[in-house]
DNA sequence: AATGAATGAGAGTTCATTCAT
DNA sequence: GATGAATGAACTCTCATTCAT
């Protein structure tokens, strides 16, 4: 499931695959449990249930593992939001239906952002495509928006940074720290008219 | 530069003021370099000029020290955009004015995302209080706007987690990733386009 | 030299049991030499040839590696002790035996009194084991004698301590101090003298 | 009280003399409680209410002050067995209230044990010179007595080694770890009866 | 393909001691 | 006579990484 940009030269055999995958699912529990620094390679590779040893077989060192960790998360996200967007018509249910998986998939992976604010020092470059894919994705749906008229102008990169800021924002209020599965209704729903308002289309919220 | 108010039950004399605050000062710059985790006592020492014994006279460990910084930037970034916005008389015209200042703050001090995006694993406490305590003064200033009539009704809590959103990500998009020293003016302009919608008060912008 | 029954959880391979036992004896030996607060960990690991690091695969600290040592002198000293008493008829030529072989012991492992001694603020717990266990044994045997008449009623506990308080003193006086490798013969008579005393059976020595 | 051994050079004034005193009484705790490594000055200077400074005034160091404590103690205790002792006629029933006066001492001052135990490493000069003047008092009082006839002939040096090593077990096992304040009457009396046996006068037990 | 053993630099922290005031 | 500040060497312990098998 994990796939890795980073040049994989070695090719691994299907045994060899499947200890690589158990090394990175365990390294996003334990990265995400203790953070990047107290993450000791004996912490992940006991939970993978290998050798010390065996883990420099499939990573060159922790730092590689965990920007590989960084990207694959990015991933999955945006793979997850396109999804829930791609069925709706208006660009406002959209962004909105967008959001709401995002609250979801950070609702199932609450690692996600404890992952993502270690990055800052860890792997600043992969933290930075994180942030730049997300933002590009917004921005050119948005600009799409402005051209056919369906939102009215304003500075798209701008308002893409907004609306992740948003969600960044309620997502650790209310999924991580209040330990919740998904943003409540309420809450879900005050977004949708706040979404509104930044993309310029501020009528009372109507389904889809 | 750094002032503290914090419980220093030891009372010092004048020349143990002078060396803790040399600590104190020192150990922002470190962990605006290094990151909580690379900026050793050793580092900090060194950099205030005092040997590694001195430091545990001031402070009784590296989280400890760690903490009183983000508490003590958290008062200083509030001060300035109260500072800022005391003086405008509409609550969209005081907004963008303590935006404008924070903006202008983390210019000064880009340290402090850096700081506070490490505190999530190390200080989470001190985060959560520093995010709450900035929300909490958006959200009560919204709701009485809100009272009397000057913006519309809204979830002012929501709306300022939004906007506390919006201010991290332009902040560390345009200041942080930049080098600049502030946030250029096209972007303050609009920003303070989507902070009005947010409101919902999206005349086009007026000066106070 | 140093054998351990202790519980070693972590199964170990060929090698692995051999610096264990390597780190175990320099341990002994620095322990003596230096007493437990100046028996650092680096004196330890450069005795027996390994790194630093080394030391912490095998024991948790350095204080849990005391207390086995402690444990496992307690042992030896026990072990010697019983084979040499096993063959004698007599509570009381037993009884000398049993010290004679003490004696003896302590000349070739001068080392036992000096981390015993340290024992008291480091290892209370096994320090106390230690005295109980060697008591217990005295104890019973004595009383076993009182039953089958061989030697007259008395508080057996009480006899036990007293012997004891008799070892440690003499050996500490004849054999530590003096740097001799046993005590000397007529000290070893006069001392068999007092043991039939304090049994309660003051016969002129006989041997068995 | 407390007298000195150790050249004080320098003659204090009533001031000087009674904080020294103050420290060295504080040291006598501190000792105790923690043991000589863990026994810090910080801890001993807070424990008597001075600067960490002060301390160095009255000590050359920390090593001095606990080889001085050593001494301090060794005089106490032969001055309470002394007393006890002196108003009675036969050498045993003497050497009972000796031992009656010793384990007094020791129930007043379990800190003795726990300091001399310490010695063996720290100041092992003292430490014996302490067993040493002990078992002499013994030693010569026993060899008096024996050219009295009042007891058998024996060798009064080892006889001395004895009584102490039995003094310090009984101390060691029914005050110290008993947190007793004395030794239980009926272990006193088996301790007197033992006493007997050693001396070579196993009379009944009568009182004086 | 995998392992267990070993490494050693570096971390945070303590504390006896010195010294200027 | 006393103090508070400062020192720096030494300590125990951790951990990413390497390597022989």
């Amino acid at each position: 499931m994990t796939e890795t940009t980073a040049d994989q030269s070695r090719r691994l055999g299907a045994k060899g695959a499947r200890t690589r995958q158990r090394i990175l699912d365990a390294a996003e529990a334990v990265f995400v449990e203790y953070g990047y620094h107290d993450a000791s390679i004996v912490k992940i590779t006991e939970t993978a249930g290998v050798a010390q040893g065996t883990f420099y077989i499939y990573f060159p060192g922790k730092h590689e593992l965990f920007a590989e960790l960084v990207d694959d998360l990015n991933r999955r996200v945006r793979r997850a939001m396109a999804q829930a967007s791609d069925a709706h018509r208006t660009r406002l249910a959209a962004e909105r239906a967008g959001f709401a998986a995002y609250f979801g998939f950070v609702g199932e992976h609450p690692g996600l952002y404890r992952i993502m604010r270690q990055a800052e020092f860890v792997a600043p470059e992969q933290l930075r495509r994180h942030y730049d894919r997300i933002v590009s994705g917004y921005s050119s749906r948005l600009a799409a928006a402005m051209d056919t008229g369906e939102i009215p102008r304003g500075d798209p990169e701008l308002m893409a940074w907004s609306l992740m800021g948003l969600g960044e924002m309620v997502g650790m209020r209310w999924v991580l720290w209040q330990q919740h599965e998904a943003v409540p209704d309420t809450v879900l729903a005050g977004t949708g008219e706040i979404i509104a308002r930044i993309l310029g289309v501020p009528e009372p919220p109507v389904p889809d």
